[in-house]
DNA sequence: ACCCAGGATGTAA
DNA sequence: TTACATCATGGG
């Protein structure tokens, strides 16, 4: 095993573990008190996950901005940095968020909350899993589904278990996954598993594509349409301006910005994320989503 | 009881 | 192309 830290000097921009993994973006950690998405932070507690078959949990005990404490089965410096993308310039992307009162409030609100760079597989079954959900549950099934299918790795004593391969989570049939309460999701994931595992077609394709071909490309999956394609190119695939448009951001756009509804995905898309600053779009996404969902908004504004 | 949640699919026009 | 019903499940 392996142990080190990552100074807070080398985050430019700030670096808050907690905003960073329970904001909705990635469920593929969980966190070591078992109570991650209940609004309450716990900074002494491990965040854990399992990349690549190396077992790896981090945490931040000082709160915002301070050292990133990690341990893993090797030296994992590198994953860590990719996987919470620690060398972004935070400074910068938000002083080029756009000049927009809300986008501003949010980006202030949640300092130091990074994008993730989750690996693309257990990301595009995530956010299938994601439909009509809280982003508790959703938690909570791709928990399940990693105890379930997943290969269990063993760290300091403890057991954390990896987001299922292709192929283990193929195995399961239909009724299978509706027994794990995933619902009319169930054939979507079956299905999609089966794509991978048999080589018919793989997420990490969609990296060589332009984004809205990429985003076309995705939807090939079973259960991914626009919305889903989008969160993955965005939460995996390294796609900065993918605007996911889900429930929050469309009643945003109602609400806040109504000339960028033209009335169907692609058209409102392109509005908004010209709104939202272009190539950093889904970095404001992300703040504007992670702000209206936790009822932070300033009504007085 | 009713409504909603990081929607997608199949069918009909 | 767009409109609409249907699809499970749990929490408020």
């Amino acid at each position: 095993m392996e142990t080190g830290v990552i100074s807070s000097d080398e985050f430019v921009g700030g670096f808050d573990l907690y905003r960073t993994l329970e904001s909705g973006q990635s469920y593929l950690w969980t966190r070591s008190d078992g109570a991650m998405y209940t609004d309450q932070p716990a900074p002494n507690a491990w965040y854990e996950t399992v990349v690549d078959g190396v077992p790896i949990r981090v945490r931040q005990p000082d709160s915002t901005n301070a050292d990133l404490e990690w341990r893993a089965g090797e030296d994992a410096v590198p994953t860590i940095r990719r996987l919470l993308r620690l060398d972004d310039d935070l400074e910068a992307i938000a002083a080029d968020a756009p000049d927009d009162a809300l986008i501003q409030e949010a980006y202030a609100a949640h300092d130091g909350m990074r994008l993730v760079e989750d690996p693309a597989f257990g990301t595009l079954i995530s956010f299938i899993c994601s439909a009509q959900m809280r982003v508790g549950r959703i938690h909570t099934m791709v928990s399940t589904l990693a105890g379930e299918y997943g290969e269990p790795y063993t760290l300091e004593g403890d057991t954390i278990y990896a987001f299922p391969t292709p192929k283990a989570l193929a195995a399961a049939t239909e009724a299978d996954l509706r027994n794990l309460s995933l619902g009319y999701r169930a054939p979507y994931v079956e299905r999609t598993a089966r794509m991978v595992a048999e080589g018919e077609a793989h997420p990490d394709e969609a990296r060589a594509l332009e984004y809205e071909a990429a985003r076309e490309h995705l939807t090939q999956f079973v259960g991914v349409g626009d919305k889903v394609a989008d969160c993955v190119l965005l939460f995996a695939l390294g796609f900065d301006e993918a605007v996911p448009l889900d429930t929050w951001i469309k009643s945003a756009i109602a609400e806040y910005y109504p000339d960028c509804d033209r009335g169907n995905y692609a058209d409102t898309s392109r509005a908004i994320r010209e709104r939202l600053g272009g190539q950093y779009a889904g970095y404001a996404q992300t703040y504007l989503f992670h702000h209206l969902r936790t009822g932070a908004v300033d009504s007085s504004a």
